[in-house]
DNA sequence: GAGCACTGC
């Protein structure tokens, strides 16, 4: 009885102690991930004739003992003529690369590198820009570690996909093996190792994906963390972690690697321990080219105007060289671009200035129009003229995740978007905010990547001193952590307040997400994980995403919730382009659903599944559609399928004859996101939230009008206004069924939502009067 | 009648 199910999961499904295996909760035989360490006995001795010293069988390493080796003895096994990991001969290309490795900064360390590697569980590497320590320090190790003789992997982590591919494919190069085979990468929806791979890079999330399954990561003999100054989730949490599992694994071994001297901080974090972890720091300079700092002599009232002016005067006195500028969001980029178009032109036509080509850059950017910055800068605009000169006006895509050579001068107003969790609300928004002296220091970096450069900072000089932070906060500072707890819980992390994180989230924020999670009924009163729990954790998703979708099949709809909890992770998939919104706008209304956007959206993906795969792409540009939301929500969507049938949950849905279809579909949403309600006001137009009672908007994108009273809503945005975007109407009914626990009248301030829902209580009642007296 | 900094599983 889907009215029951709260109740039920939260009372019955506490886990007795006695049930408590193991920390994680999976004996390590059902273990996905260490599969290999039990299928047809032990792996290491068969890794050993099918890994060691390739075909002929010949040991390459012999001589050397793991973890005593030293700098002249792996030089001399790099210098040939045989590649040691796979016996087969190296080619011309290893060795022009080889001679190039061996001028990187790291490489003058790596006597000193080895030596603190061997002496200590955890290290600290700090290497700038340059200095070449993501492609060297995992090799370095590997000589060293020798992985093929334990059965055991390196692996090195990254915050981006395209990071871990790229450097592996970098690596895999370097060490003249084929990419996939003992060098590959690890992320979502693509899996590139085999069961020869000794190296391996991967996300940090990945990383920490595998962690739940495998919390000693038993398949690893020594873990990378690599970009740890960037300090995303899964990297905070990995380090915590990684803290414990050295403990009870005196055998794995840790290199964190950051490009700040905050790296400092890693160290006294990772040495603190009754010192039982030293965790020296090695340091080793990057090599990049002089940045000529200029601040301006008085702060700045307008960021954007400044920011236009210090461009065009680049422009009109300044040598040739390409400019960065760096603003916070697509309005006020496409705005600038404009504008400097305009001035641009103009100062060609009357100061006799070079051609000035403009280009914008932020995320949501289709990759075929991001690609266009790198176009070179347009030459003179007639035979002996100035030469032309290349503008990107960019977010902070361009201050880690895209690198553009070339530019010379970068203009910082000192602003972006950033992220802030309100935990009294339960809202994460967007706010321009002043950026740190990391980030200032970042954007500096990028006008030396090719030449010595200069930076114009379009603040003074002091503000940059006492009014800007050091490093911009950590992530699990600016989240809500609904999932992050219930990780760490699968994790085996019972004491959640004395986690040591590097930076301890707010209780705030902790309460609200434990609150949430037990609502949910993944935690039970306890602070236990429940059977939902366990199985919600399994899904990357938010867990209230991952109940709905669990609870869906109750409701005879998973084939649905499948589809839309797909379609919630991925990129909007409605285009509205600048000049054609009109247009778009009518082509929405084609797939509009009257009871709201979910189903609106469900629409619009079914019918993209019934085109032919040949032509989706073009009818979806016919439709206002973006193919690549689409495709990738297809991909997310089989993944949570197959996590699903794991569970043996029953996938089949109502037919879409059936007069409950659309009915059963909203109540699985109300299964997931009872918390997310907000009911229409007495005095018209505004809506306003259950139990934060916050006055709220439909966002202008819905397809309702204002006649719904009550909606689930899966987003709260703070802009100019309070709005709730993407809504889907439903009946308080559902709630009360679906959620007692949440719902229970009782805890409701007096006011509109509650009388309300005493209303519902008493129809309901009324109604069971009645079935009754019938029956 | 309005946006969507950036990542990741």
């Amino acid at each position: 009885m889907p009215g029951e199910r709260d109740r039920e999961l939260v009372e019955s499904d506490r886990p007795s102690k006695k049930a408590k295996v193991s920390a994680n909760g999976s004996a390590p035989e059902d273990n996905p991930y260490l599969a290999h360490m039990y299928a047809g006995g032990s792996l290491p001795s068969a890794a050993k004739s099918s890994r060691y010293g390739g075909s002929a069988g010949q040991d390459h390493f012999a001589g050397l003992t793991r973890h005593t080796t030293t700098t002249e003895q792996a030089q001399k096994l790099e210098d040939g003529p045989l590649n040691p990991f796979t016996g087969e001969t190296l080619s011309d290309t290893y060795f022009k690369i080889l001679k190039k490795r061996r001028d990187l900064p790291v490489h003058a360390q790596r006597d000193e590198f080895l030596k603190l590697y061997q002496d200590n569980q955890i290290l600290v590497f700090v290497g700038e820009t340059g200095s070449g320590k993501t492609t060297q320090i995992p090799q370095f190790v590997l000589y060293d570690d020798l992985p093929h003789t334990t059965g055991k992997k390196v692996a090195c982590t990254q915050p981006r996909r395209v990071a871990a591919m790229s450097v592996a494919k970098r690596v895999a190069d370097e060490m003249d093996v084929v990419l996939g085979e003992e060098v590959g990468y690890n992320i979502r929806f693509e899996n590139n190792t085999s069961s020869k791979t000794i190296l391996q890079y991967m996300t940090d999330g990945m990383l920490l994906r595998e962690a739940m399954n495998d919390p000693d990561l038993h398949r690893y003999s020594c873990i990378i963390l690599d970009e740890a100054h960037e300090r995303t989730l899964a990297t905070d949490i990995l380090m915590g972690l990684l803290k414990d599992v050295a403990k009870r694994r005196p055998d794995l071994k840790i290199v964190v690697m950051s490009a700040t001297l905050d790296a400092q901080k890693f160290q006294r974090y990772f040495g603190v321990e009754e010192n039982k972890f030293n965790a020296p720091l090695l340091a080793v300079p990057g090599r990049t080219h002089p940045v000529e700092i200029f601040y301006t002599p008085e702060p700045e009232k307008d960021y954007v105007e400044a920011a236009l002016r210090t461009v065009l005067q680049i422009h009109g006195t300044e040598p040739e060289g390409d400019i960065l500028l760096f603003l916070t969001g697509e309005e006020e980029i496409e705005d600038a671009c404009k504008r400097l178009r305009l001035e641009g032109d103009e100062m060609q036509r009357e100061q006799d200035c070079g051609p000035l080509k403009v280009y914008a850059l932020y995320g949501t950017l289709p990759p075929h129009q991001q690609q266009k910055i790198f176009e070179p800068a347009p030459p003179p605009a007639r035979e002996g003229g100035r030469p032309g000169r290349k503008v990107v006006v960019s977010t902070n895509i361009a201050e880690t995740s895209l690198t553009i050579d070339g530019i010379v001068y970068v203009v910082d107003p000192g602003f972006s978007k950033q992220k802030v969790y309100n935990p009294r609300i339960r809202v994460e928004s967007l706010l321009v905010s002043p950026i740190s002296k990391a980030s200032a220091q970042q954007r500096a970096g990028r006008a030396g990547r090719t030449r010595p450069g200069k930076c114009f900072r379009l603040y003074t000089e002091k503000a940059f001193k006492t009014e800007l932070i050091d490093q911009t906060y950590p992530e699990i500072l600016k989240s809500n952590l609904a999932s992050t707890v219930l990780e760490l819980k699968k994790l085996g992390i019972d004491d959640l307040v004395h986690f040591d994180f590097m930076d301890p989230p707010a209780p705030e924020t902790m309460m609200r997400a434990l609150e949430e999670l037990n609502y949910l009924a993944c935690l039970d009163d306890d602070g236990e994980l429940t059977h939902m729990g366990r199985s919600a954790s399994e899904y990357p998703l938010d867990p209230a995403l991952a109940v709905m979708l669990i609870a869906s099949a109750e409701f005879r709809c998973p084939s649905e919730i499948l589809s839309i909890t797909a379609l919630l992770s991925v990129p909007q998939i409605f285009m509205r382009p600048n000049h054609r919104r009109k247009e778009a706008d009518q082509a929405k209304q084609l797939f509009a659903h009257p009871d709201g956007d979910h189903l609106t959206m469900l629409n619009a993906f079914h019918a993209y599944k019934g085109q032919d795969p040949g032509s989706a792409q073009k009818w979806c540009q016919e439709n206002y559609l973006s193919y690549r939301s689409l495709s990738s929500a297809d991909n997310v969507r089989n993944q949570l399928r197959v996590i699903m049938e794991k569970q043996g949950i029953d996938m089949e849905s109502t037919s879409y004859e059936d007069r409950n279809y659309y009915n059963n579909i909203r109540q699985a949403l109300c299964a997931g996101f009872f918390m997310q309600v907000a009911k229409k006001t007495a005095q018209g137009k505004g809506y306003i939230t259950v139990k934060d009672n916050q006055d709220v908007l439909l966002h202008p994108s819905t397809v309702l009008g204002q006649e719904n009273e009550w909606l689930v809503y899966n987003e709260f945005v703070l802009t100019t206004k309070n709005y709730i975007r993407t809504v889907t109407s439903v009946k308080p009914e559902w709630l009360l069924e679906n959620a007692p626990i949440y719902y229970d009248i009782d805890s409701f301030p007096k006011g509109e939502v509650r009388t309300g829902l005493q209303r519902t209580m008493e129809k309901l009642a009324r109604k069971q009067k009645q079935d009754r007296r019938r029956g």
